[in-house]
RNA sequence: GGAGUCAGCUAGGCAAUCGCUUCUUUUGGUGAAGAGGAAAGUCCGGGCUCCAUAGGGUUGAGUGCCAGGUAACUCCUGGGGGGCGCGAGCCUACGGAAAGUGCAACAGAAAAUAUACCGCCUAUCGAAGGUAAGGGUGAAAUGGUGCGGUAAGAGCGCACCGCGCGAUCGGUAACGAUUGUGGCAUUGUAAACCCCACUCGGAGCAAGACCAAAUAGAAAUCCGUUUUCUGCGACCCGUGGAAGGAUUUGGGUAGGUCGCUAAAGGUGUUUGGUGACAGACAUCAUAGAUGAAUGAUUGUCCUCGACAGAACCCGGCUUAUCGGCUGACUCCCUCU
């Protein structure tokens, strides 16, 4: 199994990587409980940036647990070669459901695909 | 055995794989450490930092039985008064109501000014007089109980209790005890205004300090202080700054580094103290992120895991909380 790693390089930093991915994104994926915006980038690498606002997630253990869950769903499963800008959204669905987990692992596995049909 | 009071502890464990932050080694890696009792609410207090060491008056805010502890407090400890409970215990903003003002719904005759609905007594039998015993209303009704007294009554008189004032004794004090004396006068409300006593400068780690880069919004020093604006919570006084001129240095920006965790620190023993706590000695090294680290998956065991996530740091308060454990004490029942 090849090394997974989640460094800075994997991060978006700045206020202008996000804005760059609000602006550029094309075909959102809009679900009940989370929202993801996908931009193509100029690196090698994914990167993966989160916006949580206490207003769709109060508690912050809850919001500290989906941040986490997020990410790791990126690190193991989206495919480390195909080089896009992520931003994802939480929305108050989120709350509710119980298996945030599956959830997002089968949103990840079909972003694979849908990508990897879009470079071929 | 049942019911209850108080104090304290704990906050799923183990293993595997893949990851994150910091540190150490060293640059492949290896190793070590890595959220809470409330980290929360931001309600108080303090450290720390800057503003200009921040003065006077008015205003404003806070505190409010006494003594002590503390860096400090609205916190804590001990004590006193009052209330609740059979009890262990619990609660208590607990200074002032003859300085003044306000308020007291409904009911009730009357709600603070005095007065009289039913009643009682007298009687010249009237739309009179005397009463406040009793009844009734209310959250609250002009001291309470008893005896005397009277036409009926009334602190009108007396005794005890209560209340005010004084003295003595005990106590650091709040206060308590005893005793003398006064006379029954104006109810309650001050988390209503208010009065009295005491306390209080402001803003906050996005505080603040330094470094780098880049091209004209800034900064520093000096001169000046009529006017205007502005800071010191507000206003007045007082005082500082800016707008102007001269000289010098050179910036934007979610950039980087520091602040940033060793601190009124934890644990143990011991000394002093009723106790909060303080002193001495020994010992421990224990998160430090910054688009923000503790996770995910799997297996397994059990009692099947609540509330909940550090953001400068401490002391408290308040609120949330599954299950379990420990100790001390009280009351009731049964047996011996």
């Amino acid at each position: 199994m090849a090394r997974q790693p989640f460094s800075k390089e994997q991060k978006l930093l700045s206020s202008a990587q996000f804005d760059a991915v609000f602006k550029g994104n094309r075909n959102p994926v809009k679900l009940k409980e989370f929202l993801f915006l996908m931009k193509p980038n100029s690196i090698d690498t994914n990167r993966l940036g989160i916006v949580i606002s206490k207003k769709n997630i109060p508690l912050s253990v809850r919001r500290n647990r989906i941040k986490r869950q997020i990410r790791e769903c990126f690190r193991t499963i989206l495919d480390p070669d195909l080089g896009i800008d992520i931003v994802v959204l939480p929305r108050p669905a989120a709350n509710f459901a119980k298996d945030n987990w599956t959830f997002l692992e089968n949103v990840f596995l079909s972003l694979n695909k849908l990508k990897k049909e879009a470079k071929n």
